[in-house]
DNA sequence: CTGAAAGCGCTTACAG
DNA sequence: CTGAAAGCGCTTACAG
């Protein structure tokens, strides 16, 4: 404490030493009311982009002395049940990252009856600090690329995720994808939304269900990298060249992007990882509430001019 | 508690229902000794391999009820530091999952001091159940395909990180890399040690540096997919052709290696992830305490015979 | 089977 | 500036 007799704090401190004593974290976290740890809760923990966000959050936190607990919740279900969790989680951590959580109005409520702090990445949330791109500006962008390369034919891979998640996230991606096209008198057809989810697993159902269609696009915009990149080793196998016979454009510019030579919307996740820690370790909000952080489109190899 | 009267019993819950009371964590710790989480120190987090163990290890714990915490702990510096605090770790945490950690006997021997539990994962320890992959000869039988192929001029690329994280683990795969070329009677070339590290960006560098080698390697083995999907961009752009003028052999199974047509060394990452957990949650060690769980080739296109 | 007491190891006023 | 007391909210014997 500040007004101990520095003679005295040495004898504590040397006492202390010799003992081996270390202090108890339950006691002196009952005592204090305070549990240095910090919550994230994040739908897959196996994926690219929440492994970045860890490693941002994780350095900041840790360089605090902070604690950081993980939770996986994945589908709409389990996101209720783990708010349900809340009231006694208040016990357990200060604040909770949420990653790609999305609770509606009501939830949010939930939360704030407990007294841990929340930070949103990935989408803004009504009265906390957040940080998260402009979902739809991205998609926007990505698909406006592909349009101004001479593309009409356009289609889009990954909006089946939509139904698992129901992620504000990719629907505004969506939305950002529709007005692209809307805004160059392009119709999007029902059959241009291609199957696949998010991981590069599901990239190669996208290339295949090409092969049902009279009339294929010619440019893919994937809503993942991960999702385009297994799409490309498809792609190959069927000896359809990229970007000769098919433009695709991603999402995200993972880590295996430039060497895929992909064409991109990169987002800074790691940063976002490491500034919504840094918001967290704030005591109050000294600059806006929600952040947001550029997206720029990285074009490599995997989307070229119409032929 | 086991012996309360079914009407008492219920008087409680519904009383505890009413109040919405939760228990209080730091107060239960406290009284009973316990944690109920269990801490997980990787040097990194933002890598393939880190993030399949982590949702392995997650998956088991969050359905057996408990927390799970994780350090991330770098360097061979950090790691004495991260050792310093595992006495104060000891009432804050029941177990640890030592993941790429590699303590020597005296760093052991401090641990257990504490009365932490401990799981080793991707490499053998005394005394404690650990979980690894037969590293020497998965490396011996990488390189052997490459022999089978034909090949005598082979690389190697991942050395690198040797220096950095004193990996026993790496150690054994070239090991065993050097094992089949003895026995093949083929001699291992200093300058076939490619540089590079173990990450994605460390890949192109081994690929630049065969531009200096009068008489360069027509295989290579890579200690790591990650370097290996790095390297096939760079020689992509270099014009070099997989594996009509270069075969490479990877290590991991990555997502992405397949759509890569990446032949390489297949881990169950995910499951040495969630064995190591419920190694963990079993109170005595019931089976063997060291296991070796199996690696198999999976040869795809990157690997042919040379010509 | 129930209820009340003691104790876990800190932190936080508080008296001196 | 120092020391002792009370209290954080549970769990664990223990008496009845």
């Amino acid at each position: 404490m500040a007004h101990v007799a520095p003679a005295t704090r040495d004898r504590v401190i040397e006492a202390a030493a010799r003992l081996g004593w270390a202090p108890h974290f339950a006691a002196s976290r009952l005592a204090s009311g305070q549990t240095h740890t910090i919550g994230l809760v994040a739908p897959y923990f196996d994926i690219w982009y929440t492994s970045q966000i860890l490693a941002g959050v994780e350095s900041v936190l840790s360089a605090a002395g902070l604690d950081l607990v993980i939770y996986s919740v994945d589908t709409p279900g389990n996101r209720q049940k783990f708010l349900d969790r809340v009231p006694s989680l208040q016990t357990r951590i200060d604040g909770l990252v949420l990653v790609d959580f999305f609770p509606d109005p009501i939830q949010v409520a939930q939360i704030e009856e407990s007294k841990v702090r929340l930070v949103a990445l990935g989408e803004h949330l009504d009265r906390h600090p957040s940080i998260a791109i402009d979902n739809y500006e991205a998609g926007r962008k990505a698909t406006q690329h592909l349009i101004d390369l001479g593309h009409t034919k356009i289609g889009i891979v990954g909006t089946e995720q939509m139904s698992v998640d129901a992620s504000p996230v990719l629907a505004a991606r969506i939305d950002g994808f529709k007005a692209a096209l809307a805004s160059a008198g392009i119709e999007h057809r029902r059959e241009y939304s291609l199957p696949g989810m998010l991981s590069v697993n599901d990239g190669p159902r996208s290339i295949i269900a090409l092969r049902d269609l009279d009339d294929p696009p010619t440019g893919l915009f994937y809503l993942s990298d991960e999702t385009a990149i297994g799409a490309m080793g498809e792609a190959r196998r069927q000896g359809i060249s990229i970007p000769q016979d098919l433009s695709i454009v991603g999402f995200d510019d993972h880590d295996i992007a430039e060497a895929m030579r992909l064409t991109t919307m990169c987002q800074p996740v790691r940063y976002l990882g490491s500034l919504g820690a840094e918001r967290m370790l704030e005591a109050s909000v000294v600059g806006p509430l929600h952040e947001t952080v550029p997206v720029e489109l990285v074009a490599r190899g995997s989307a070229t001019t119409l032929r």
